[in-house]
DNA sequence: CTCTATTTTTTCGAGCCTCGAAAAAATACT
DNA sequence: AGTATTTTTTCGAGGCTCGAAAAAATAGAG
């Protein structure tokens, strides 16, 4: 049951109130984050003079631009860049990629590596992502007892605390206790996210305006992900990071999808399920293990200029697409959508018969106020959501330490 | 953006938290408080020696059952049943009832109307609510001045912010703001409550062992409803009471449902649906205003009896609760369920082609430890939902004023 | 160049709140 | 009747936030 608050609790979340207000704003007066957090200005000014003399904050020149004011200039107050840094593991198919990244949120080392990942042993793959990470931390250029936090991203299905892949598509092996295992390799807090929940966290950041509150990060790649943000926090299944919204049954006793299952979303929506209906192999076709970019691009290149299997089959990827989001939104009402991946440069031939399809469904009665976005580079926003995802981690339990506790307060998205 | 914890909120949410934890034990010792709270004894006496003072606790005799310890004993403290009252006004097809809780949650008065609402005027299925509400606050046995609020649920979808009706299926009329007229009507504050809702709010007081923090409450009745609770939080849509589980898409281009749309879960599962296909009318047949229970007996019966249409009916509801299911536990992975109303029990004759349905999803790999419950009777639920989420609200609002502020702490469904 | 108006930031005392320790209260056991 | 035990209250200490006032830092006016 809920729990009554401790007098201390005040300080560390009013601290993580502070930090969190100055990681959005970027470079804040204290006068403004007295706006934005309700507290007094002898509030803030207590609590940033602490928080620079611990070195997690510190004073920058006043904002530039309004200047020309009257009186006493504001002084901006910035995240330090050295109060701690963050690293980012991103393992999606074949690829595996780390970055560092300084407090303030800048990238401060970075290296990618392709792996085969479907056809590695289980240690190969734990092996490579804890060689990818020493590697940063024993680079000299870098001060390793500074790194607060290890965040790896993974396509495929992660459990609600965070410390373990469920299962993924890249690999066939299941249940990798990642955290535990970057843990007790490295003695550095580690834990496990979800590629698309981390798209959704970036998407939040990058445009604060479109993505706020309510709204779905949909991943158009060999498979079907889903990123959820409601009422301004990461949507997740209770025993996993869920929101598979690729799995959504589309067609009862459909087409074979990746999963082993009939009808998902995916296996109408998937790049090998546009591949297999493109090359009219029947449902029934076990799907491929992967399909390159350029392949599809061609695929949609065909279906641009000519009506035929190729189109058709983007056609029918629509219509999963917009069943799928009609039953989403009977649940949770519609919201903002941003469709992301290789195959959203193609969301042109998928669009019509989404929106065709969503129209037929409760959620779709305004289906013309529902408003898509396409990003077709999925990677670096999958890293900035997982760096993202880090420091926030880093300003409310190291910095904060015991803010996190209860109530939805802190715990925002970003 | 979220606001920092301004010192006087710390008494407020403490306040709300003892009187949480009064309302949810009954008759618990200030050491049990500052247990289940985690605050310290001397808060616990302090609030509580407040809240005594203000009427809003009163002490009564130690609880009887261990009395045979050696120390001081316990004395248990209750919500004092004159601190106020609530009514609770719920409104289905045809029906209309209310009831005046106290604060201890005794039902004091009740009163039943049978009306006909599908044809009635918009002002006059106003009127009838109205004056339903009215005799019973002119009663004399009734202290008026104590009514702190109305909750009224109703069959639909209501607003996120629990002020109006958006759609009913037990009227044509739509977007009827009651929260407003109510409280112009009487100055008691009133909101809107969706039925399954309340069901799911009730189920989580009668059974909290099974249903704690994640549970899913079916109405299995004319239409389908849902009532969500996720993390121990009841889940509504963001712009309406979301969860439209009987308007997931089962079959595109599928059943004609009620909702004028096609394929939707309740046009396979509704009572409308399993007669229209016990007649063998055809999917394209019009649903039918009404089947009245004892017909819907009447096919369970003939159902159970031999291999016939009727069977082939409920088999096929079953079928699209189970995909439905499926497809809503790929996004929030599976939690216990509650299948509530009349055909509730006929669901031996559901559950087959369910289970069969379920494990063909994502969300079913372990259909098996997926535990189904039936409660026929969804109207005493629906009144025991709405009177605990009022008397919550007096609990908060009224008592704690200002404790409701942000973080989920205090808002939890109970 | 000095003075004034203006805005931001810090300082300081007041008022609450929670906590821990100790005291008081109320009972069962010996 | 006295002792052990458990619950509840009391009381002082320590923290936190707040408002008001003071201090600091600048632009504009004369």
């Amino acid at each position: 049951m809920s729990v009554g608050i401790r007098h201390d609790d005040l300080r560390r979340r009013n601290r993580a109130m502070v930090i969190a207000a100055v990681r959005r704003a970027g470079q804040p007066s204290r006068t403004e984050i007295a706006a934005t957090t309700g507290l007094s200005h002898s509030t803030i000014s207590a609590i940033s003079s602490d928080l620079i003399g611990e070195g997690i904050l510190t004073e920058s020149k006043p904002s530039e631009a309004g200047s020309l004011k009257r009186g006493r200039p504001q002084v901006g107050l910035s995240l330090n860049p050295e109060a701690a840094a963050v690293m980012t593991v991103v393992l999606s198919l074949n690829f595996l990629s780390v970055a560092v990244i300084d407090y303030a949120g800048q990238v401060v080392a970075e290296e990618q590596r392709r792996l085969d990942t479907l056809t590695m042993s289980r240690d190969a793959l734990i092996g490579e992502c804890v060689a990818i990470v020493r590697r940063r931390l024993e680079d000299p250029d870098l001060d390793v007892r500074s790194i607060a936090r290890i965040a790896l991203a993974i396509q495929g299905i992660t459990d609600t605390r965070a410390r373990a892949m469920l299962w993924s598509p890249i690999t066939p092996h299941t249940d990798i206790a990642f955290a535990d295992i970057l843990e007790d390799e490295f003695a550095i807090p580690a834990t496990v996210e979800n590629d698309c929940n981390m798209m959704a966290i970036a998407l939040r950041w990058r445009d604060p305006d479109r993505y706020r509150d309510d709204f779905i990060a949909i991943l158009l790649s060999h498979g079907i992900g889903m990123g959820l943000v409601l009422k301004g926090e990461l949507f997740t299944g209770t025993h996993s990071s869920g929101g598979e919204f690729g799995h959504m049954i589309h067609q009862p006793n459909g087409a074979l999808c990746r999963c082993g299952r009939r009808g998902c979303v995916e296996a109408y929506a998937g790049n090998y399920a546009i591949w297999r209906n493109a090359r009219q192999l029947g449902e029934d076709a076990e799907p491929v293990a992967d399909v390159s970019d350029a392949d599809m691009r061609a695929l949609a290149t065909a279906a641009r200029e000519r009506d035929g299997p190729e189109r058709e089959a983007y056609r029918k990827a629509g219509e999963a697409l917009g069943y799928g989001l009609g039953s989403l939104f009977a649940l949770i009402d519609p919201a903002p959508v941003a469709m992301v991946g290789a195959s959203a440069a193609a969301f042109d031939l998928i669009e019509p018969a989404l929106r065709k399809a969503i129209a037929q469904t409760a959620g779709g009665q305004h289906s013309k106020s529902i408003s898509f976005d396409t990003e077709p580079n999925e990677l670096p926003l999958i890293r900035e959501g997982c760096a993202m995802r880090a420091l926030t981690f880093v300003d409310q339990e190291i910095f904060a330490p015991g803010a996190q506790a209860r109530g939805s307060a802190g715990k925002s998205v970003a």
